[in-house]
DNA sequence: TGGTATAACATGGTATTTTATGGGATTCAA
DNA sequence: TTGAATCCCATAAAATACCATGTTATACCA
């Protein structure tokens, strides 16, 4: 068994005229390890589909049980929107899931979907919207060294 | 089991047509007693790759967990930008990892690939680019002796 | 201490497996 | 029965495991 499990890296996979896309063989591997199950949905802060582990929705619902006080009412909604957005997303025997047109249409993808790796989660981006995304981050990340020092220190 | 881990020393290894590299021996028993795995990105600071141990990035992704709720977007762009680069390399029976085009043209490497060790991290450097950087940061830490002992005990 | 045997390592080449992806066939539901 | 979703098969490319060899470093013994 594993001890760790990150979704990693940047990977362009084809979607295919009925929607079919691979899941990237990584993040298969990790849903296959921990017997659970790959969950997506819009995101709510980018034009793209976010997806993680059944697990880490489980986690979120029971920190909600248990700590209701701890979120405001606004986050509260938002976990409404998660779940009434969420979807489990079973593979098949060659690793492909269906996405759907709710989600492709969020994103803006058609016919390629780039897989970013986010620890934790994971998103779904159309290329070009990736792309820009991509230099956006990384043209402020190098603006805001001072703050990235201090947090790569953490370590 | 051993106590300490660092990555050190400065190896000069060959990079075949496919992009195999020999990772060190030293870095490879490193991984393998911590039952860990290699990861590797392009540095956000040089033209080079940086490795270091899973378990770092890990250890990164817990506590950005903790420190933010699920929705946050605080930390949205480092995490995008750390594991959407990030990749694992497992290394085959000979030892060897087969690095992508994406960080190999990042730091110009192309038949020649130094490792040099920085403690929890390594990097991996085009022979050439790294014989001026070596030199450059000695020339530094020369001039600045005495900030070096401070800037030290900030880590 | 010097010399030799042994083991470890880097590295080239080849074989095998995995992965992504296209194209049906089959099942299911409206 | 028709459209959509799921499953199964086939294939090409890419990643990975395996084998072989020369070289270097290490251990061992006189």
């Amino acid at each position: 068994m594993r001890k760790i499990f990150l979704f990693m890296d940047t990977i362009f996979n084809k979607v295919d005229a009925k929607g079919r896309v691979s899941l990237p063989a990584d993040y298969r591997a990790i849903a296959k390890e921990l017997s659970t199950e790959i969950v997506c949905y819009r995101s709510l802060s980018a034009p793209c589909i976010e997806g993680c582990l059944e697990d880490s929705l489980d986690k979120l619902a029971t920190e909600i049980e248990n700590a209701t006080d701890f979120f405001s009412e606004t986050q509260d909604n938002l976990t409404n929107l998660i779940f009434g957005d969420a979807k489990r997303f079973a593979f098949d025997s060659t690793g492909r899931i269906m996405l759907t047109e709710k989600l492709l249409k969020h994103a803006g993808i058609t016919d390629t979907a780039v897989f970013v790796g986010k620890g934790r989660k994971f998103q779904i981006w159309n290329p070009q919207n990736w792309e820009k995304e991509e230099a956006r981050i990384r043209a402020e990340v190098m603006k805001n060294r001072p703050t990235l020092k201090a947090q790569k220190e953490q370590e």
